[in-house]
DNA sequence: CTGCCTGTGTGTGTTTGCGAACATACTTAT
DNA sequence: ATAAGTATGTTCGCAAACACACACAGGCAG
């Protein structure tokens, strides 16, 4: 399945201002290229810049033990990176990498708290995106709970499909086994059977989703569950 | 008999308020008795009411099919229920019931709106705590990945003994299960273990904290990373 | 006193996932 | 061409937790 071309302004916070509003922020927005693996932020740094992610694709990931982190949220084009400045503080508990290589918004922390205080719109636009991450999050802890291997290997990779607008991405198994909190092993045995029931492909770090109807059957409920909240 | 003016304010938002601005959404604040059990809202529900516990305890649980539910959150005095309405939202994603009897203030959705609009320290207060939430259920989503029961038992605990500033509450192995997303079995050969250990003592839905330092030794990490955002 | 309900202790067999390897491949650099 | 590095496939033994089930004990109601 091809997905149609994106707009210039594929992010919905942004999106959803009025066109004198944007205009007005416009001005602080300027257009980065995230590359995969960049760091954003570790947990506890200060916030210099927030994110407004078009094409590009961010992980929020809670550490624990100093060796092993979990992702606990994903930020497409639907929200954005950096949201604690929001609430009224400096620093992001989560530490913070580009999942998928792509485009993004740069704004600087203290024009962001301008425009948030000046713009009821943007403020609002955050509060929603704040309620689905927080909904998210939740709902992500209770399925790493709750599911097995592979049913969240479905999900993670219609999320990212969902946010990345593309059934194609460059991800090792390596890569997924950290996201996923689980074995390297584990993720290839996963992958391995949804790759036997023709729903992926993969090879080299490599995915491509072919049946994203059987994957969405192969994933668990979160995944439906998460996926109207994102239709905001 | 109402002694609001003169009744201890153990909220810790309500505390942060000065002394005018909580003259001024005093008169909105019913105190309220809330009892073990009880549910203030089912995922989906409108918001009516949020609530400002002084010593009730709060659980905040995510559902997942139809038959389990997770614990997500915790809310004792440092927090309030039904804080999504502070983001522009009338409904809550999370099956929120009562863990431990005690009081609260209640207000109603409108005031509570108008409060927020019109009292900048609220409004942080509320930031800072949505900000300290956020984290808690990230942190929370880790630890259900990676520790141990008895490790997450122990935790649980010693954050329900915080908030609801107590070593002795009333609670069965079998809610205990249902907060941890475990078995009642599970529960009862950790809880036997940390009895053994001369940390705890129960009986029949009675659980008290005997050794609070060596239970702290008996958790993981994940309880000394929220306990410092609880204070503040 | 008796019976019933609730709460706790325990056991068996199974599943999931772990840690730690080792075995292959494919890709790139020398 | 050879070597080194990276990505995937597979195995073994083990620990945690599961589902299901049953036993027993405290406490309350009749």
């Amino acid at each position: 399945m091809l997905m149609k071309s994106r707009a210039p302004i594929a992010n919905s916070l942004l999106a959803a201002l009025s066109h004198a509003e944007f205009q007005r922020i416009l001005v602080d927005l300027t257009p980065v290229t995230l590359k995969f693996g960049e760091v954003l932020y570790e947990p506890g740094d200060a916030i210099n810049y927030v994110y407004f992610p078009n094409d590009a694709l961010i992980s929020l990931l809670t550490q624990v033990d100093q060796n092993s982190a979990l992702e606990v949220g994903m930020v497409g084009r639907e929200g954005m990176a950096g949201i604690a400045l929001a609430l009224d503080m400096g620093t992001t508990p989560f530490r913070t990498i580009v999942q998928g290589g792509g485009t993004a918004f740069r704004m600087e922390h203290a024009p962001f708290r301008n425009a948030l205080a000046r713009s009821l719109p943007l403020q609002h636009a955050v509060h929603l995106y704040l309620y689905a991450l927080l909904t998210q999050i939740a709902q992500t802890a209770a399925c790493n709970r709750f599911h097995v291997v592979e049913a969240r290997l479905a999900r993670w990779l219609l999320m990212t499909r969902d946010r990345a607008c593309s059934n194609h991405f460059q991800l090792t198994h390596e890569f997924l086994a950290h996201m996923l909190g689980v074995r390297r092993a584990g993720v290839t045995k996963a992958a391995y059977e949804l790759k036997n029931r023709q729903l992926i492909n993969y090879s080299r770090g490599h995915i491509e989703i072919i049946d994203a109807g059987g994957l969405e059957a192969a994933a668990c409920s979160c995944y439906e569950v998460g996926k109207t909240k994102l239709i905001s």
